[in-house]
DNA sequence: CAAGATTGACGTTTCAATCTTC
DNA sequence: GAAGATTGAAACGTCAATCTTG
């Protein structure tokens, strides 16, 4: 398999090409089953479980919103409107940084663990079904040094 | 690396978990980076480039709703929406099925194509710089076999 | 003026209800 | 009544502008 010009960039082969495509229609479609099974069983979205596990796992249950934001893989303004959400539904709580004053806390609240628990079960469940378990006749650590070779490559 | 129950669908290990956020983190950032290249050099959405894309490779350039719903995995009113949007372009056009007039025909135009095959080779070559690239070390063979493996694993 | 976060306006997506045709 | 597609209302995400603090 290789590309038409010398460095290997230039048009992706037809193989090349549906494993591209493989890639995006596997993406959506466990994604999708994981969603739907998280609203099912424990009536979560599945970008609050997101925001909740990286807030459970930081220090004192909290992230500036800017570092939550990066985590999360979302747009400021998005992760405000997000954040609003689930503030309302009382599993997270905003304080203001005394350091810093321009800076917001998101912090996890009691509540907010306790539907985390209840929901981290059921996601990770997910994730062993629809894929861990379809991956041990292929090559996990291919895969995971694979990605982790298109993370490093995509930062340039 | 392996699973705490017997069956190998229990809880994942931490290596695996490691792997399905590297999959998150990588898919929404090469998209993401995608979508502004096609937007930048042809002005074009990169949903507007995919179901153009699996027009142009239909049969006489064209698709029922619902198969053209399910080649680019969106709800069904999602699409019909999306599809306004490209038929207000002048790009797609809109017929219904004579044998079943319950069906709608979602058809490109010439100026579909051209348009389309404007975009082709960017969108290729963005393929190429931050997919194909990255993947000579790993192994594109073992990555192509596991998202395979994954689809089939999905559909139950 | 720069950084952190929020708001308002806009475009997009989704859910349930609807309409038409089989 | 079921399938194919569309529509209205509501939720969601994003962009530029804004507000506040450093």
């Amino acid at each position: 398999m290789q590309s038409t010009s010398r460095d290997g960039v230039g048009i992706p082969t037809a193989a090349q090409l549906h494993v591209w495509a493989s890639f995006l229609r596997y993406h959506a479609q466990v994604v999708d089953l994981l969603e739907d099974e998280l609203r099912e069983e424990v009536g979560m979205p599945i970008a609050w479980y997101d925001v909740l596990a990286q807030l459970a796992a930081a220090p004192e249950g909290r992230l500036r919103m800017q570092e939550l934001a990066d985590a999360v893989v979302l747009s400021r303004s998005g992760l405000t409107r997000l954040v609003d959400r689930i503030e309302s539904a009382g599993l997270v709580e905003r304080a203001s940084c005394p350091s810093d004053r321009r800076g917001t806390f998101a912090t996890i609240t009691d509540e907010g663990r306790a539907r985390l628990e209840e929901a981290r079960p059921v996601h990770r469940a997910g994730i062993a079904r629809h894929f861990v378990a379809h991956l041990q006749r292929a090559d996990i650590a291919a895969l995971g040094d694979g990605f982790d070779a298109l993370l490093r490559g995509i930062h340039h």
